[in-house]
DNA sequence: TGTACATCAGTGAACGCGCGTTCACTGATGTAC
DNA sequence: TGTACATCAGTGAACGCGCGTTCACTGATGTAC
């Protein structure tokens, strides 16, 4: 046994005492790090200071440990979207960009949880809490999604809540996947990938008849913009929004 | 050598004959089917039914062999999207709309190639073929985007078209990555993943004051709708004016 | 409070495995004359 | 057209390495009495 092994038993004794926290919070580190398919069982061990033995009596293997990180991840991650959304408040438009910023944020600041979510490779639809837990967060979105839609311009249909959790979803993966991760895979960008998810999601929001100037404090908008004629193919109010 | 690897070398001779190219598209196999991280050059090998070390003839290591691919599939990238584009013919929206749809259906029909280039972890900022491979395909969306921006309605700035080009690419690769993709990992949908893509671009264009519904066969839809007056009560500037 | 004992959470040695990589080699091919 | 020879593209054996996994074990902890 190498002196700096021997010393950190020495500190903790034999029994370590929380193993399996250790070995979830050093498996985040490896894989923000190396990403989850550079991670292994053995080094997560070594990491916490344990022989490549002792992980096996708190997981049935590396996929045990991989699914648990996701499985974690997802209920921060709801936490945090949920948190975001605040019930709509102010308005709903101002909250709905909270949760796209918070989106970012949180593949920003939790790479590790972000690449187990959803670069692992993990099947998270072939497990059942797994794929859950991913529900539960997605569903924050939806919700949010629910409460825009009904906001929908009298007179035009009301898009499908759906589809527009799924468009938000996809925009914030994008930026999320192609400028806004930890590794080295990141792609520069002449801006902050915050600015560019929100510029994205306030023309889709536009593109969708939604006014996106804030209304009065606390109250919503009028459902339609005095200049935007309900039934006019272009929406209200405009190409453009506020300026610079 | 076992009687299999012996009946391949007695049908092929000594000689491969283009062993380069057979273990290209042994990794594309490979990767497509368990992705960039659980390819092996040793595998590659076997599958091209040559012994481990014949690799080295051709390649550096594991790495150049995906870096190639990466190349590769940047330099196929560029020509689908540049087929779809077909410089704008019949009518600009309609030609941007196939570059999204041609986006969707290499992520979808070139799954190995997809993963190498997006997904893989290589960093092609660091690798200067490879990043101008990127670039190149990358402004085939930029080139589109320009001439979109070219149609804003007169009397409004001009949308960025570097940043629509950000947008949807941003788009179409979070869809190809959550929804489209081709292994266990994909999400699914209830819907198509290229109507997904679709209505997401139509949407957001229409954000950006573009009409989308086309207008006569083969003519540029007119500059200015006129229900959208210049002067309108929305100033200019874009919603990406800084965040509060 | 002390003691005996069950249970738990670690150890370290051992194993098989496949990978990456190197090496001297050898069979096939192309070419100069 | 034949032959000698250089070059090329493979082979297969060998090596070290780290991983995953199992195993009998042992030190620490908790508990019944």
């Amino acid at each position: 046994m190498s002196w700096r092994k021997e010393q950190r038993r020495a500190e903790r004794g034999y029994h370590h005492g929380n193993l399996k926290e250790a070995l979830l919070q050093a498996a985040l580190g490896l894989i923000a790090e190396k990403g989850a398919a550079g991670f292994t069982f053995a080094d997560a061990a070594r990491m916490a200071g344990v022989s490549a033995a002792a992980p096996y009596r708190h997981f049935r293997d590396r996929d045990e440990l991989l699914s648990s990180i996701a499985q974690r991840g997802f209920e921060q991650f709801e936490q945090r979207l949920t948190a975001a959304w605040d019930d709509g408040r102010p308005d709903t438009v101002t909250a709905f960009e909270r949760v796209g910023r918070a989106y970012l944020a949180f593949a920003r600041e939790e790479p590790a949880f972000y690449n187990a979510m959803f670069e692992s490779g993990l099947p998270v639809d072939a497990n059942p809490t797994l794929q859950a837990a991913s529900e539960r967060a997605f569903n924050v979105i939806r919700a949010a999604a629910e409460r825009l839609a009904a906001l929908a311009p009298q007179g035009q249909p009301r898009p499908p809540a759906m589809m527009m959790a799924l468009h938000i979803w996809s925009m914030a993966h994008g930026v999320a996947s192609l400028f806004s991760r930890g590794d080295a895979a990141r792609r520069k960008l002449p801006m902050s990938p915050d600015e560019l998810l929100e510029a994205e999601v306030l023309i889709y929001l536009r593109g969708l008849g939604f006014p996106t100037d804030r209304g009065p404090q606390g109250a919503e908008p009028p459902p339609v913009p005095p200049e935007a004629p309900s039934g006019s193919s272009v929406p209200p109010g405009g190409p453009w929004g506020k300026p610079k």
